[in-house]
RNA sequence: GCGCCCGUAGCUCAGCUGGAUAGAGCACGAGACUUCUAAUCUUGAGGCCACAGGUUCGAAUCCUGUCGGGCGCACCA
């Protein structure tokens, strides 16, 4: 066990090397799957500080019972003198009270490792690329976006510090019709700003003022050169021109976020690389893409419905209700088409895909799923390729909900939101849901400074022990860590909860599911709010005690260290860890 | 009609990929401020985990069906 080896870890381990150790005695079968091997702390910490459910997991496999099993396992760790006790509870739980020189040295552990106690080799350097925000560009970022990008990203950070590497990348759908539309959008304010009247933005065109800049900037750059100009001539460049400024204003809105990708994929680029016109060559060679024509929809056939020959995707063969047109009638691609060759795109560089998307897009994951499978497949190396949604968001103020028209351009802005109520309330109300469920958003209730605000709450933890340690450095006491065997079960208790987070770390990792960070970091705070009102009942419980300068030096140290764990949580999810309030 | 997501305390939500007696916050009842920040804490009450079957040593968790809510169901993105 080296030096910096996080005590989580480090029991791990020793289980494993204990069925190890059994596998070569024969009393496990070789090569006996441990995957479903658990080592955690019960819910009932009287049953002990970690328990693993090791015997009952394996039993079956090793053609015995699992209180059988389990005693072999208790024989070889009962010499072990970080272990005070191993026991056989209920149905073949193992349960481990370990001696309270485990946490000490965990203490010193995190004071080692500072911003790395949790960080994770889990993920052995393996590259996910994690898609998020991918918002076209025709405007700004506005709320529908908002939860996708914060899951998104703190994801990201996630699966990094557990030992990943990540690709952040932003699909930047520049090729379609809608760009197009803005670029005719932005030459209405190109006229606009040339000072012609061009009254009531006409339907179909993107009404909002943020395009008046654009066309300002278009008419200081060319003048009146293309104002009667046709079309055909200045609609590349003002797309080009246009998109660039939208792609500015939404990179300013996630910064705002604190979010920064590394990768920002063009899809003209894509299709100019001609990279569709490969996966549709490479499709059809294995059978995947025929020439076919679709049924009619089920349930309200449109009225303009009519059978049409086109180049389908067989996603039947992977689950798919109906097979997918990859090109239009037109002769373009479809946002399908287009998309199975991106994300074969980003599976060049990556071990693993990860697709963030909104809840409204839920009817394409399964046929983009059949293209991932068909493609890695075919090709004999399956790419692991996962597709999150984020449920819808409703803004509320005050319990009402926030009306919206898009169509006017009067949305609520991100840039909006948080200018409002700040980034870090944004970020951390988005994590303290599980993505997959739909959730209020009230304006109202966020930015109360404690109630229903778990931000403050944690930020408040953080505050207390800054405020403690400039306190006590006021009366000239500073953490110190060599009485640390001076503190007692209180302190113990809290350092239990802290070991936890290199195992949070992993579980949200390995599930995928940021929000778990969230929840640990209210439970660590709301255990350091206990612990500091134990000094309210029985003064000798405070943290800062003048004449027992010792014992407050290790207070201060483990508080120390609780405040860092803290901080380590609130970066993965992007949250400041403030100081004071 | 079909697909996906959700349904856990009065309300808002967790529940660690199937574990031991299902947990927090708000609201409600009872308490703790000459303080290291009470922006906090202690304590009580509150549950047929939507419903019905199934899988097994064991289910809120997995499978099937029903009911209820949301989202989607073009060659749109």
């Amino acid at each position: 066990m080296s030096e910096t080896q996080t005590l989580h870890a480090a029991f791990a381990a020793k289980i494993d090397a204990v069925l190890e150790a059994l596998e070569a005695e024969a009393v496990l079968p070789a090569g006996v799957s441990r995957s479903n091997v658990t080592v955690e702390p019960p819910r009932d910490p009287s049953h002990g500080d970690l328990a693993t459910n090791a015997a009952m997991v394996l039993a079956k496999q090793a053609k015995t019972n699992p209180r059988a099993l389990a005693e072999k396992i208790v024989e070889k760790l009962s010499d072990d003198p970080l272990i005070d006790a191993a026991e056989i509870a209920g149905p073949g739980f193992i349960n481990l009270r370990l001696a309270n020189a485990n946490w000490l040295r965990e203490i010193g552990t995190i004071a080692a490792l500072k911003g790395d106690y949790g960080r994770s080799v889990r993920g052995a350097g393996r590259t996910v690329n994690v898609e998020y925000v991918s918002a076209n560009p025709t405007g700004p970022m506005h709320m529908g976006h908002c939860r996708g990008a914060v899951v998104g990203d703190a994801l990201a950070a996630l699966l990094e510090y557990a030992g990943h590497t990540v690709i952040r990348e932003y699909y930047v759908n520049d090729a379609g019709a809608q760009v197009q539309t803005l670029a005719r959008s932005a030459h209405l304010r190109y006229r606009e700003a040339l000072g012609e009247d061009i009254g009531e933005i006409p339907e179909g065109f993107y009404p909002g003022d943020y395009l008046k800049p654009v066309g300002q900037k278009l008419a200081d750059e060319f003048g009146d050169a293309y104002v009667a100009a046709p079309e055909s001539e200045w609609l590349g460049l003002f797309r080009e021109k246009s998109v660039a400024a939208m792609m500015d204003m939404i990179r300013a809105d996630l910064a705002m976020l604190g979010i920064h990708h590394n990768v920002f994929a063009s899809e003209a680029e894509l299709q100019a690389a001609g990279k569709p016109e490969a996966a549709e060559k490479w499709l059809r060679a294995h059978d995947l893409v025929y020439d076919g024509v679709l049924e009619a929809p089920k349930g309200k056939t449109p009225e303009d419905w009519e059978p049409v020959e086109l180049p389908l995707f067989r996603s039947t063969r992977f689950g798919d209700d109906q097979d997918r047109p990859i090109k239009k009638s037109d002769g373009n691609w479809t946002y399908f088409g287009a998309d199975l060759a991106y994300h074969m795109q980003k599976a060049e560089k990556a071990d693993e895909l990860i697709d963030i998307w909104g809840a409204d897009h839920a009817g394409t994951v399964k046929r983009i799923k059949a293209a991932v499978a068909a493609l890695s497949e075919g090709e004999g190396k399956p790419i692991p390729f996962d597709v999150k949604l984020v449920q819808m968001v409703q803004l509320l103020r005050g319990g009402e909900p926030v009306k919206m028209s898009k169509r006017s351009g009067n949305f609520i802005t991100i840039a909006d939101m948080v200018e409002e109520v700040g980034k870090d309330v944004v970020r951390f109300t988005m994590l303290t849901r599980k993505p997959e469920a739909q959730m209020d958003f009230d304006f109202a209730k966020v930015v109360e400074a404690s109630k229903d605000n778990p931000v403050f709450y944690v930020q408040y933890a953080h505050a207390r022990i800054a405020s403690t340690r400039r306190k006590a450095a006021a009366e000239n006491i500073h953490p110190a860590d060599d009485s640390l065997d001076l503190l007692g079960e209180a302190e113990l208790a809290l350092v239990k909860l802290a070991a936890q987070f290199p195992r949070q770390v992993e579980a949200a990792a390995q599930a995928r599911e940021p929000h778990r960070i969230a929840f640990y970091l209210y439970d660590l705070a709301a255990a350091f709010h206990a612990f500091w009102n134990l000094g309210n009942d029985d003064p000798s419980k405070r943290i800062i005690l003048s004449d027992k300068v010792n014992l407050t030096q290790s207070r201060l140290f483990m508080a120390d260290q609780i405040g860092q764990v803290i901080r380590n949580g609130l970066a993965l999810l992007g949250v400041e860890a403030v100081e004071e309030l």
